[in-house]
DNA sequence: TGTTTAATTAACTGATTAGTATAATAAAGA
DNA sequence: TCTTTATTATACTAATCAGTTAATTAAACA
């Protein structure tokens, strides 16, 4: 998988509001799939369905202890889109700032 | 459009190579749809469509200048996006910490 | 006015997505 | 062993996505 791969895969199993909350639920801590499920007006195969694309994304990670599948969060993809973003929001901030900067002296110039 | 939304729209239109390379071109400033379409091997319409998908995100906005229609980066999306995945960064982040720190802890009564 | 250039629309195809209901698997517990 | 609990697999539908070709719009230019 290449690393446009890797993006592709993350950015989309973050286009689902589910999926995002699914994450936000997994900050407080691991959790089960039905545990999960749980705040979901939605079958336990539609939200199993969900945490199967986020572990393709490897957004979490899954361990099996008896008969429950025990979901953990991963971070080097959120670290990737992370640094990613920063790149381009630095980059056209960046920009910008250097318009402003170079209308600033413009009209500087006027007075 | 609920925030929801707004980060489902912003997300998705990133899930795609052809529309990061979109969003790279521009970082070099405003350019036309026949411009932005020329490095990728794929016919116009196809182009198009990516960046009405990047419009409607509001990642871009354009303005008509004659026959052209010329592209701008707008930066709102971008920030909200940033926003969103620092937050998660630092509480995942915080979270492994606060793990190391027990487990440090724990380390520490044993000896 | 007729032609070229820039871009979009329309109509279509094949693949993927998000959901459902139902069936199957697998471990735990009575 | 039989039942319950947790989860996934299967098979299906409706909707959306990514691409195509061909037609259309609209401004510029000769």
């Amino acid at each position: 998988m290449t690393k446009d791969d890797q993006l592709d895969a993350a950015f989309s199993a973050l286009a689902h509001p589910v999926r995002r909350a699914i994450l936000a639920q997994l900050a407080c801590g691991t959790a089960s799939v039905n545990a999960l499920a749980e705040p979901f007006d939605m079958t336990l195969p539609a939200v199993s369905k969900h945490i199967r694309v986020l572990e393709t994304a490897g957004l979490i990670s899954r361990e099996k202890n008896a008969q429950f599948r025990l979901c953990t969060l991963e971070t080097a993809p959120i670290r990737e889109i992370a640094s990613w973003t920063e790149r381009y929001r630095t980059i056209w901030e960046g920009r910008f700032n250097a318009m402003d900067t170079l209308l600033a002296d413009m009209k500087e110039k006027d007075q």
